[in-house]
DNA sequence: GAGCACTGC
């Protein structure tokens, strides 16, 4: 296998690309493979080409975009250009635009043929996102199709075989990345305290090695924060001559004004050591760190099918993220990596982490599959296919909301579903609304719920305080639960006129700002693709439909139509006992609806961590169980029967 | 009586 600079590659690639359809080009990171790739493809052809280049995230596409310009000498948005969520940089006429991979997707939801673009660049195809494999589905059917269309798939080193075999032997490259040597440790026994190991890691190297930032990989918030505060406690003691060092937390719940410090420099004669989690493995990349410590494990989320539940759970990283962590010692100079775990157990990894199509809920990919008129589900071109009982789960889903028919055929009301820029379960609550005339407050709960780390948890120390600013906003919602208290929350943002109210009124309540702001974009959005897909709707006409009911209950029967299956009665105790599967489910502490007792419960999100819990919480009536879905109920009743 | 990784339309 031959490794060249990107410039050596060039005359090869142009070459393959001429008279092969589909090319495999392998590069590390720093091969400069997305800036210079599109620039060589644009410049044959007599400029004709007209290339997308995809991204995972909007944060790359957005960058990669400006430096090619800067390159090219031109203007962003004309002949280089991006097209990410609420921010289009580009023209008709621009000939290399970047773009996130779900933003590719989108287009082809619209004109399958993807006739704007005469050349397909899938970059960092080793992710292995959702997006990304449906991706290269579509296309390998779509390159049959039209044959004056081209595709790169472009990936770090490890998977290529896989994408080699899926595009039938189609040829690889391999592109040489430059970075600096790292020294590589191991333990010669395992640990078993990770966070205790980590900090005495941190304090060796402090005390022993020459200056250069340190970036320690831990798996979650509660281990950051205890590590953290173990360094401080022996910060304050380091015995005098030793240089300072400043210990700081780094993940995705945290304040942005917190998150931002880990970019600043420090002054005098200072040691930053910085906690992250896989945040800082590829989303967020720190200038000045010499010293990985890597502690082995990660967060990752999988979906039970058989349960309907999400779990949360500490797991081994794989030998690709580990190379990856690695990597970020040597991005400026040569470093040092520490892995607490043995050589043996490194080598137990496996090579990759598992995709993310074979560990998540597959509802809204099967749905988008099925709008674009695939039928056989089974039997579709899976870069990895889900296993059959997930699809099965996803198929009975899609058919209990509706979007599917008895013959598994897309329901009119699933095409709505599935261009929503939505998971099918909040399309499906929204399109109720909008149906009933309710839209507006709907629109301002599925727009809280698409956004991550919105309400945010306080520190220990001042949560007593932050609680009772945020007890009238309970205390409003009248018992209704955890979605109408967002609402509120929301309402009470928007009536602050100025956006310092808003920001003060956010810290007050522990309210991420910046996702209140993005609330409003995507309520927008989603108000737009309302109108267009569905004709405006007056409120006047769903008075009658629902004599007695208040607004907030018609609310929450909205989302009952989408959250049928998330529905748990009482037992005994503090716990309830789910509708769906018959399993023990706790109302998270978080919740408004913590501690009382109600009959019946919906909730929008039901997560395993250290107990099975219910998140989003509302009190429902058994009443409306049965007039919005009969057919559940008594398909359970039946089940429960054997 | 918890405390949850990361993306994206």
């Amino acid at each position: 296998m031959l490794r060249l600079p990107i410039s050596e590659v060039r005359s090869d690639l142009e070459k393959k690309f001429i008279k092969n359809r589909i090319t495999i080009l392998v590069g590390e990171t720093g091969s400069g493979k997305s800036t210079q790739v599109p620039q060589f493809i644009s410049s044959l052809n007599n400029g004709k080409e007209r290339i997308a280049v995809t991204q995972p995230r909007r944060v790359a596409a957005i960058n990669l975009a400006k430096r090619v310009a800067e390159e090219t000498k031109t203007t962003l948005g004309q002949d280089v250009g991006y097209s990410v969520r609420f921010q289009n940089m580009s023209s008709p006429k621009t000939k290399i635009k970047y773009l996130t991979d779900g933003m590719l997707l989108r287009e082809l939801l619209l004109n399958t043929n993807l006739d704007q673009y005469t050349t397909i660049i899938l970059d960092e195809a080793h992710e292995r996102t959702i997006v990304t494999d449906l991706l290269m589905g579509f296309l390998k059917t779509l390159l049959r199709k039209r044959n004056d269309l081209r595709l790169i798939v472009m990936s770090a080193t490890l998977d290529a075989d896989k994408f080699r075999r899926f595009f039938d032997g189609a040829e690889v490259l391999y592109v040489q990345g430059r970075r600096f040597p790292v020294q590589r440790y191991y333990l010669s026994k395992p640990v078993e305290d990770i966070v205790d190991a980590t900090v005495r890691t941190a304090i060796q190297i402090h005390t022993g090695e020459p200056m250069g930032d340190i970036l320690a990989f831990l798996a979650g918030q509660e281990d950051i924060d205890k590590a953290v505060d173990l360094l401080n406690d022996i910060i304050e003691n380091l015995p005098k001559g030793v240089p300072d060092l400043v210990a700081l937390p780094l993940y995705a719940a945290l304040p942005q004004q917190q998150q931002l410090k880990v970019f600043e420099k420090v002054p005098g004669n200072k040691r930053k050591i910085i906690l992250a989690t896989n945040i800082a493995e590829t989303s967020l990349t720190i200038s000045g760190v010499r010293f990985v410590i890597d502690g082995g494990t990660h967060k990752v989320k999988i979906w039970r099918h058989d349960l309907g539940l999400d779990s949360l759970l500490t797991m081994p990283i794989s030998k690709s993220n580990a190379a990856q962590r690695m990597g970020r010692a040597g991005r400026e100079a040569a470093g040092k990596c520490y892995r607490l775990y043995t050589e043996n157990d490194y080598h137990g990894l496996r090579s990759q982490s598992e995709p993310e199509i074979e560990r998540c809920d597959v509802a809204f990919p099967i749905l988008t599959l099925k709008l674009v008129g695939v039928t056989d589900i089974l039997g579709w071109n899976w870069l990895e296919r889900p296993s059959k009982g997930a699809i099965l789960s996803a198929l009975t889903q899609l058919y209990v909301l509706k979007a599917l028919d008895d013959e598994g055929q897309i329901t009119g009301l699933g095409k709505k579903m599935a261009v929503l820029p939505l998971p099918p379960h909040l399309s499906a609550a929204l399109l109720d609304a909008h149906q009933k005339g309710i839209s507006d407050p709907v629109l301002d709960i599925v727009s809280c719920l698409s956004i991550e780390n919105l309400i945010m948890n306080p520190h220990p120390d001042k949560r007593d305080g932050v609680n009772e600013k945020r007890l009238p906003f309970i205390t409003a919602s009248g018992g209704m639960g955890d979605l109408i208290v967002l609402r509120n929350y929301v309402q009470h943002y928007r009536s602050l006129l100025s956006s310092e109210d808003r920001k003060v009124w956010c810290k007050e309540l522990f309210i991420n700002y910046r996702a209140m702001s993005n609330v409003e974009d995507i309520r927008k959005q989603l108000q737009i693709y309302l109108k267009a897909g569905n004709g405006s709707r007056q409120p006047e006409d769903s008075a009658d439909q629902f004599g007695p009911s208040t607004l907030n209950e018609q609310i929450i029967q909205c989302f009952l139509k989408g959250f049928v299956g998330n529905t748990a009665l009482s037992l005994p105790g503090r716990t309830y006992r789910t509708i769906a599967g018959g399993h023990t489910i706790n109302i998270h502490p978080s919740s408004s609806v913590f501690g009382k007792k109600v009959d019946a419960i919906m909730y929008t999100e039901y997560i395993f961590t250290t107990k099975a819990y219910a998140r989003n919480v509302s009190p429902i009536d058994l009443e409306w169980l049965q007039r919005i879905a009969p057919h559940f109920l008594s398909r359970r009743t039946a089940a429960n029967d054997y």
